[in-house]
RNA sequence: GUGGGCGUAGCUCAGCUGGUUAGAGCGCCUGGUUGUGGUCCAGGAGGUCGGGGGUUCGAAACCCCUCGCUCACCCCA
């Protein structure tokens, strides 16, 4: 087809948009009761914001981000991920003074990937940041705030939460030490591309899916046992809170994040119902990103989810509101329709109004949208000064006042 | 970026080893019913068979290229 809208990118039609803007607003709402407030920075930034922030080796900068010149000769890229811009943000505005720092954010991120079901280049996320607490009681927030709105969009079964913790920079660079060395000793059984990430991104083949990596790996160093005693503290602290709240994980020692500026928790909520895009919201604390952007030290840890993959996991169909079918018969009552229809809507109904037909012709659509009831005016009401109602789910109709329509009509508010 | 599967009406799909006017169900439109919808009945509209090239007397079908979808790898939300 010659009209087709570039790849990776799709149309969201009503059906989708409601289940998506229900996972946005059943998020935004959650967030709030946790004091999250809403914030959006633009959707691209200067390239910098990103490829000095997730990591020079990570797939997103190297092969993913739809990066260009503007007219000024400025690299400008369309944002791949939230967290960085929310930083930025903190730091451009000088926000840090007021940590605490709670955010919510929704909106869209492009990823140059081959597409997939549940995979796309414009993809929708929502996310929460929370900058200022260097302390696990931050984490345990986050988290919990992520399962409750899984809980609210009736995922919880369908869901399972996944936590690692990667420690300080110091335990990393000694687990990757670690991990390198033994990863070298058995080269020979490695995938040809865990061998290329071995120097580029190590921990990556942790979370390799060839069967031959997961062989190696399993026997080789554990990430656990490579935390300093702080970094250790911290991880105990962060899962015997989630257990005070209940909120149900399993340790997951080969669990690595995306991007370079994760430290300590790490968490993902996976799915098996959506193949092999099975995360659905993940995230972690990220202490030196602000800092990495020339902001001051300020901690941070948070999460984003995907609006579309959420959505995918909703099987409810998507409720729409049933209006008011407003029906004149005849030419004398199309205006005094279109008078009453205009009064209603002003008054918090919904209504359609048909633009054309005969009664057959508007009962039928009246049908059409699913409406609750008809509001019939003909030369007969016209006369009367009033209006007859039909439930359109009994067949029992009224013959109501033209005056006090809306009284009449409460029932069918939505 | 790599490999596999698939693109026929708005949707879901038939179409046998190439044979001439390309079908069905659902949906849509019209009428039966110009003051009463859903059901039912009758009729109708709608397709450059994803696009381009090739083979052939003849291609929706075979070949090549291309675009897209999909699954896995990869990556990640």
């Amino acid at each position: 087809m010659a009209l087709q809208p570039v790849r990776g990118t799709r149309d969201i039609l009503p059906e989708e948009g409601i289940r998506m803007a229900e996972v946005c607003a059943i998020s935004s709402e959650t967030a709030l009761w946790y004091g999250y407030e809403e914030i959006a920075t633009p959707i691209f930034e200067f390239t910098g914001v990103f490829d000095r922030t997730l990591g020079e080796a990570t797939d997103v900068v190297t092969k993913e981000m739809y990066t260009f010149e503007d007219r000024n000769g400025d690299s400008l890229t369309l944002r791949p991920e939230g967290t960085a811009p929310v930083a930025r943000a903190v730091v451009s505005n000088g926000l840090a003074q007021n940590a605490p720092l709670k955010f919510y954010y929704q909106g869209p991120m492009f990823r140059h990937e081959r597409p997939q079901k549940g995979r796309y280049r414009q993809l929708h996320q929502v996310g929460v940041e929370l900058f200022g607490v260097p302390g696990p009681l931050g984490d345990v927030e986050v988290i919990a705030l992520g399962a409750h709105i899984l809980e609210r969009l009736g995922l919880t079964d369908k869901v399972r939460l996944e936590l690692n913790s990667l420690g300080d920079p110091e335990s990393r660079a000694a687990y990757r030490d670690a991990l390198v060395g033994y990863l070298k000793d058995h080269l020979d059984g490695l995938s040809a591309e865990s061998k290329t990430r071995l120097d580029r991104n190590p921990l990556r083949i942790l979370d390799s899916k060839n069967e031959g990596d997961k062989t190696i790996v399993a026997a080789g160093p554990r990430y656990t046992d490579f935390l300093n005693q702080p970094s250790a503290a911290f991880f105990e602290e962060v899962k015997s809170r989630l257990d005070d709240l209940g909120v149900a994980y399993q340790v997951n020692p080969t669990l690595v994040r995306g991007f370079d500026y994760y430290c300590h928790t790490a968490f993902e909520f996976i799915t098996d119902a959506l193949g092999a895009q099975g995360t659905v919201m993940a995230g972690g604390r990220y202490d030196g990103l602000v800092q990495a952007l020339g902001g001051p030290s300020l901690p941070g840890v948070g999460w984003a989810a995907g609006v579309e993959r959420l959505s995918l996991l909703m099987t409810e169909p998507p409720v729409k509101p049933r209006p008011i079918a407003v029906v004149p018969i005849g030419e004398p009552a199309a205006a005094v329709a279109l008078r009453i229809t205009h009064a209603l809507r002003h008054q918090g109904f919904a209504v359609d109004l048909g633009y054309s037909g005969n009664l057959g012709r508007r009962m039928k659509r009246a049908n059409k949208v699913n409406a609750c009831a008809a509001v019939m005016i003909g030369d007969d009401e016209l006369a009367a000064g009033n209006a007859t109602i039909r439930d359109l789910d009994s067949g029992e109709q009224i013959v109501a006042d033209l005056d006090d329509l809306a009284a009449s009509l409460e029932k069918y508010k939505t």
